[in-house]
RNA sequence: GCGGGGAUUGCCGAGUGGUCAAAGGCGCUGGACUUAGGAUCCAGUUCUUAGUGAUUCGGGAGUUCAAAUCCCCCUCCCCGCACCA
């Protein structure tokens, strides 16, 4: 399917790749026999407790989510290894509307679904003969949940990821419920909910909620609630025709209203008063709990003519006529402002040119002429009449130049919103900025009853089931008070106490709590936990609910498992014993009827656990998983199990593209072993790019990190059968080669220790194998125990530090070198970096440079030198970079300073006429007053380590080492002067 | 619009004041080894040059002995803006 794959499946490291995957499932059936991931405590170590929020069960995860897992063994594996008793748990989401849709798809035969499903259930059973049967058996919900629960776990023991699954739970189980149930009665106790109404998506087919997934094109259309205020203008009977408006604003600049004359009205009684809206509009407002009579019905054209009052500006203006007002549409009934809506002002000149309309209406022609926009908004790059510039400006012809008009409209809301000013004539709204007009203006029509709230859909939508949606209010709907100020204050002081990592998100949480308020916490759709306030009116607690302190859960569950404790027995009490440590065991043990034993080692294990250590995830979940999790820590646990960290990574693509459903290019997990081998993709998936950027999977990276993994595994099992011997005085590349291993190593950890995957493999692994790449090279000559010793040395300590990223590897080498024990639980080495080590380091560097310029004048030359002079500088030279560095602390180097300082210094004062030529070249480059550098007896002892090397390297050229200022030295080209601290001059003859 | 994050050499991606012309990978070019190899190894991949110098890190202006990195302005891209998990 796939050409880029083929490389990796059909090239002659093949068998490479079959090895590993039999080491792979060898090592994860031990894992498991020997319960090596399994949470127990233990007093000896400290407790780390990780968690990765639990997977969505409605489908397979795909390597994008794998990431994210990854990232989370890694930090498990890292933490073990450091001497920490590791708990990383695993559970299932299953609440709320997906699980619930993907049954009904599948019982009511969307073929799409089906399909889908299909492939879905393919990646997992491999006999084709009963994957319709067991899409078949979706229809029943919690099949759904079970299967691709089962089929989750399965994949990330695949994956060889360090998790204990023996408390796995879903969020929609009897004892999970109760769990939630207590933690809403703490809430409720808390006075964290509280109840209003609230608009809602609605079909009234259904008579039920409707979210993204039940709309016709739900993901493409974007359906959402617009708030349209309706105004009240009273006909003389008493009557108020009810205009609904985006804007309520240019009320003052209202001319005429308009309404369709052809279709049908009804004049209505509600809240004592009546209004006349469109006969659609009458059922929409029944359903936004409004009580309401129809009077008598109506068509349009009866009001034509007639007089309305304008609220607040108390004119008098006519209603007119005009075909685009969509009855379907709010209340059906619009007011005119041709100097900024673009399509009253086109209806309004269609209407005064249409002597047709105007004789069938018998409208009053000289007022209909007299009608003028009138300008209320000032706006800056526009006149006094914006609507009318646009409308000219775009060429629109008539009201029916919907393309053109939906243009102007939209160009003109946004101008004004944001930069429009009102006007002298919106009395003490002069000078406000429509912005905060806009909601002043709605304000005070409704505190005169002049205004009402009208909700409807931005588009016009149907349900899957056909039924029109519209939106409808929900009273008495219960919230959970995120803007309580003291609930945020707390949450806030909890935040700023967290280390969030990459620390830039930080920001993105804050802004989060800022935003947060009122939110709608409980609903009618989906599964979930019944919410305990209103117990049999079919309310569910809202999905979101289920994933912000459910860590906590993982810590008793599998007590409540083991002994068979029932559901009605996890009574709030038991909650507040366990978790907030209230009430006595005795009283508890008897009010639920479990055991004291089983209670005190619920408590133990909570205690013991908590607080949560570490939550690692993708930042999708910044702005509400996350923030509500720390929310809701805050409202029910004491300070001392607040969530401590959290660490996030950014998403995956593939080969530049997002994946999705629709585009085919998604890897599914399960896939992932066959594909790629588990090693192989860990590592790649590790060192691929830091947290905060977006990954893409590209097939030509993953075969550099294939050829690498195989190169480290020949070299690793080249070593298998060293016996390493004692090295008493270990080469000069040994000694480097031994530096660079271990400081590598060390960054490696170190990176590791702030969250760095990828630096930690990048140095720890990848980083490794050049150093040892170049040790065959430089080595060749030493004697070969010294060099098997010290590659076996390296490579044992590699194995040890990078199996948290390539785990079955590493214990299978780890077992193919004698060691005892899992290397999983083996403790990293502990790494110093000696001043030996840096000075190698700095060695190494040198003699890298060194070479590099060698080979520079090579190729410049064009000839292969017989002889390589090497001249180091003189050590005078080292004193006056030193001096240069010293001033340079303080103060920006100047010549004369130097030449000031070197006169009043001993070994300097001898040399005077040369340090002016050294000092101005010095001062061309200020960089060179931050180098290291070796004295040039320590130059000289490195160039002769490596003299072999170098040689070598060049033709078994001769190499001279020439020190400046010794007598006799060869020095034909008087290139020895020249010589610099850690930069030697040379001669090539 | 608001809020956040970005823009690096052919591409992907490191790098937040000094050996940075900028890690590493991919791609490309040349060579080596090979029956062959998409494997491996070596060299090159801004221009210039006895190891030098010049110009580069979205655009512009600035601070500094020194800027991809700090300050200011501008342009463009991505993400979030709630009942969706």
């Amino acid at each position: 399917m796939d050409k880029n794959l083929c490389k990796i499946q059909g090239g002659f490291w093949m068998t490479f790749l079959d090895d590993i995957r039999k080491i792979e499932d060898k090592w994860q059936k031990k894992w498991k026999e020997d319960q090596v991931f399994v949470g127990k405590i233990n007093d000896t170590k400290p407790k780390w407790f990780l968690t990765v929020p639990y997977p969505y069960a409605s489908g397979p995860l795909h390597i994008g989510h794998c990431r994210t897992y990854n990232i989370g063994d890694i930090f498990a594996r890292y933490k073990r290894q450091s001497g920490y008793n590791v708990f990383w748990p695993m559970a299932f989401h299953i609440t709320g509307t997906p699980v619930q849709a993907v049954a009904y798809q599948i019982k009511i035969k969307n073929e799409k679904i089906w399909k889908i499903y299909e492939d879905y259930v393919s990646i997992y059973e491999k006999d084709p003969t009963k994957i319709k049967s067991i899409v078949q058996s979706f229809e029943n919900q919690e099949n759904v949940a079970n299967f691709f629960a089962n089929a989750i776990i399965k994949d990330f023991l695949g994956m060889g990821f360090s998790l204990d699954d023996t408390r796995q739970f879903t969020t929609g189980d009897k004892e999970y419920n109760k769990f939630i149930e207590w933690q809403y009665k703490i809430l409720n106790e808390k006075n964290l909910i509280t109840k209003g109404s609230y608009p809602i998506l609605w079909c009234v087919n259904d008579k039920n909620a409707v979210g993204e997934d039940d709309i016709q094109e739900g993901d493409l259309l974007k359906v959402e609630v617009n708030d349209f205020v309706g105004i009240k203008f009273r006909l003389n009977s008493g009557t108020s025709l009810v205009a609904a408006t985006l804007r309520p604003e240019t009320i003052y600049g209202a001319t005429n209203v308009w309404i369709n004359p052809d279709a049908d009205y009804n004049e209505i009684e509600i809240s004592g008063e009546k209004w006349v809206v469109s006969k659609e509009a009458t059922e929409k407002l029944k359903e936004q709990d409004h009580e309401i009579v129809v009077i008598r019905k109506i068509k349009g054209k009866e009001f034509v003519n007639q007089e309305v009052t304008v609220p607040i500006t108390k004119e008098k203006i006519p209603i007119y006529p005009a075909t685009f007002v969509d009855t379907d549409h709010a209340t059906g009934v619009v007011y005119s402002v041709p100097a900024h809506a673009p399509y009253d002002y086109a209806a309004l000149v269609d209407l005064q040119n249409d002597e047709e309309t105007i004789g069938k209406y018998t409208l009053d022609k000289e007022r209909l002429e007299k009608i003028k926009p009138i300008s209320l908004i000032s706006v800056k790059g526009y006149g006094d009449f914006p609507a009318v510039e646009l409308c000219e400006m775009l060429g629109v012809k008539n009201q029916k130049d919907k393309q053109k008009l939906e243009k102007a409209t939209q160009t003109i809301y946004k101008d004004e919103f944001y930069s429009g000013i009102m006007k002298d004539i919106t009395g003490k709204f002069k000078g406000l900025k429509v912005e905060e007009a806009k909601d002043a203006v709605a304000k005070k029509l409704k505190e005169d009853n002049l205004a009402t709230e009208v909700y409807e859909t931005s588009k016009k939508a149907l349900c899957r089931c056909g039924g029109q949606i519209i939106v409808a209010v929900l009273e008495d709907q219960y919230f959970l008070n995120y803007g309580d100020k003291k609930w945020k204050e707390t949450a806030f002081k909890a935040l700023n106490k967290m280390v969030i990592t990459p620390e830039k998100y930080r920001q993105a949480f804050e802004n989060t709590f800022n935003w947060l308020d009122k939110r709608p916490c409980v609903r009618k759709r989906g599964l979930g936990t019944e919410f305990p306030l209103t117990k049999g009116e079919g309310w569910i607690i809202e999905s979101l609910s289920d994933s912000v302190i459910y860590m906590a859960f993982y810590t008793v569950i599998r007590t409540i498992r083991e002994n068979n404790i029932k559901p009605e027995q996890l009574k709030p009490e038991l909650f507040d014993y366990i978790f907030l440590d209230k009430g006595k065991i005795k009283e508890v043990s008897q009010f639920t009827d479990i055991s004291e034993e089983y209670i005190t080692e619920m408590k133990e294990s909570f205690e013991y656990y908590y607080p949560n250590d570490l939550r690692h995830t993708a930042i999708a979940h910044i702005s509400n998983h996350l923030s509500f999790a720390i929310f809701h820590h805050v409202a029910v646990f004491p300070e001392k199990y607040w969530l401590p960290a959290f660490s996030l990574n950014e998403l995956l693509i593939r080969e530049g593209q997002k994946m999705g459903k629709s585009k085919a290019n998604v890897i599914p997990i399960a896939q992932i072993p066959e594909k790629y081998s588990v090693d192989l993709t860990r590592l790649h998936l590790a060192s691929i790019a830091t947290a905060d950027t977006v990954v893409d999977w590209r097939e030509t990276e993953v075969n550099f990190a294939l050829q690498r993994l195989r190169k480290f595994w020949e070299y690793a099992n080249r070593s298998v059968d060293v016996v390493k011997t004692e090295i008493l005085n270990p080469a000069f590349p040994s000694r480097i080669f031994r530096s660079s291993i271990k400081t590598n190593l060390q960054k490696a950890l170190t990176a590791i220790g702030d969250f760095n995957i990828r630096d930690y493999v990048l140095e720890g692994f990848y980083g490794n194998i050049r150093v040892i790449d170049e040790y065959h090279k430089i080595a060749e000559h030493l004697q070969r125990e010294e060099r098997e010793t010290v590659l076996k040395e390296a490579i044992e300590q590699i194995i040890i530090v990078m199996a948290p990223v390539i785990p079955h590897i590493s214990e299978e080498l780890h077992e193919r070198m004698q060691h005892e024990g899992y290397v999983s639980l083996k403790q990293f080495p502990n790494i110093e970096i000696t001043e030996d080590d840096k000075q190698n380091a700095l060695q190494a560097k040198f003699i890298s440079n060194l070479l590099d310029d060698i080979e520079e004048i090579v190729k410049l030359v064009k000839t292969t030198p017989q002889k390589i002079h090497i001249y180091i500088n003189a050590d005078w030279k080292n004193e006056l970079y030193r001096v240069a560095q010293e001033i340079f602390e303080d103060e920006a180097v100047k010549i004369g300073k130097i030449m000031g300082v070197a006169k009043e210094n001993k070994v300097l004062n001898k040399y005077m006429k040369e340090i002016a030529d050294e000092a101005k070249q010095m001062l061309r480059d200020p960089s060179i007053f931050r180098i290291e550098m070796l004295s040039a007896e320590k130059q000289k002892k490195a160039i002769e380590g490596y003299k072999e090397f170098i040689s070598r390297t060049f033709v078994n050229a001769e190499i001279l080492v020439h020190v400046a200022g010794d007598k006799d030295i060869y020095n034909p080209q008087k290139k020895a002067q020249k010589a610099r601290p850690m930069r030697p001059a040379l001669l090539l003859e």
